[in-house]
DNA sequence: GGAGTCATTGAACGCGCGTTTAGTATCCTG
DNA sequence: CAGGATACTAAACGCGCGTTCAATGACTCC
């Protein structure tokens, strides 16, 4: 029913894939053992007995991603965009439950999520390489910060996808989404969006400035250096925020 | 007492301060009532008495969260997203809050997130229409679906603010990652990543062919698709791709 | 054919959740 | 100062969660 290979339909298998599908669809927190039991046809106690716990179940479902991406990494070599967008074109919902579990990962910050965006993060990097060093694409400034952003900027549509659905009318796994996409993508990444350098030679700019003090942003009206503020020592401190502020927290 | 804003420090507000920190820092479907009410120094009961409930008082994080930035709307001047959130980051104890909340209500996909994403897209699309009119920025073969896309590139960055944090091994409401970010970021924005039009031109043809088999409505009355196609009869409208984070291929 | 392993289950356990309740201070109003 | 609203709490309730447990087959190996 839900399992691409047959032969992948031993009861784990089958339990694991119900898990990735509830995972993406609902996230792993409003996620019940009960109903992942009940989309495999088994019971509760059968998923721990193969899993051990539900974030070991997770941790399982992680690693299965990896693996199907990493198997479908030399598709991302050459890309002759018009095979690769015909072939989306022909190969409905194939991906649609690894997108979903994918998106749910990174959103979750887990381990396994920054595997997958090192993974990620990788590919891209060597394709930039690639293409910088065949001339067909631009050298950056910092290219492994471009890296991450072109990075972030390909994931961008996956984790917003249901405003994206909602605001294109259409599913983006769906072909009319892919096909609406491709070109105003295409068109930015190769035109970018600004008419000339201005605002480039502005920043330029701005940022040797900044560099010859140590101080940020002369921009505004307001050259105070206005740095991390709170939690200084006037501070009374109620603590409604123990150790947040810091996405490299927990 | 945390608050900004001495005068808002009523019990309740002091209550969805807390909440929002904790919402913003682990989610809401990890966060307890019982946490909320011990960061505000209340009881658990005392915020039900409040708010009615726990998703009530989600709502009333919403609300406060889109007044909060309709309230900077005036700031929301500078051109896209991007540039206007590295303002906010400019300012970092002010809006490190509210952004880790932005970041969890769009992920959650809520009617709050929907409402917020409407909101910054609107201001996107305003932006381009007066970049385009005075020619600063380029035009687009699909304007709408560029300011949702360059809305979700804004976004990306905050929404992969922990992933940014770990490879740029700076929190990217630091002043560090910010100034770090500018360039490439505008270097992308200004001559996009591609050298030449080849790629482009590619996936022009390949739409082009594929429209050969009819096409599908546009949702809207705005500016109509350049591409239509449908794929094949009996097509189960779905599709497609993990290889994520490669641009050769959106 | 009995011992041993493994897949599988229904029932139960304990916990922590959101929420309810019943009550107590505190203040406002006339 | 009576009286009612309001702010607030401790305790408890019921539910559903992840997990455990004991039992039952089914299959394997000598």
């Amino acid at each position: 029913m839900r399992s691409t290979r047959p032969e992948d339909a031993t009861t784990a298998a089958r339990i694991r894939d119900a898990a990735v599908a509830r995972f993406g669809a609902h996230g792993y927190a409003d996620t019940t053992l009960r109903e992942i039991a009940a989309d495999a046809g088994v019971s509760a106690a059968l998923v721990v007995h193969h899993f051990g716990s539900k974030e070991a179940l997770r941790q399982a479902c992680d690693d299965w991603l990896v693996r199907e991406l990493m198997g479908e990494k030399d598709r991302l070599d050459q890309p002759a965009v018009a095979a690769t967008i015909r072939e989306w074109l022909d190969d409905p919902g194939r991906f649609r439950t690894s997108i979903d579990y994918l998106a749910v990962m990174l959103a979750d910050d887990t381990p396994g999520g920054a595997r997958l965006f090192d993974l990620l993060l990788d590919e891209t990097r060597a394709m930039l390489e690639r293409g910088v060093a065949d001339g067909s694409m631009r050298d950056s400034s910092d290219p492994e910060l471009r890296a991450v952003l072109i990075t972030s900027y390909g994931l961008a549509p996956l984790l917003l996808r249901s405003q994206f659905a909602r605001v294109l009318g259409t599913p983006i796994d769906s072909a009319a989404a892919v096909r609406r996409m491709t070109l105003p993508t295409l068109e930015f990444y190769t035109h970018g969006l600004y008419a000339d350098a201005r605002l480039l030679d502005a920043a330029r700019e701005a940022l040797d400035a900044a560099s010859e003090t140590h101080a940020p942003e002369p921009r505004r009206a307001d050259p105070a250096p206005r740095v991390r503020s709170d939690k200084g020592p006037g501070n009374p401190v109620q603590d409604p925020d123990p150790p947040v502020g810091d996405p490299a927290r927990d």
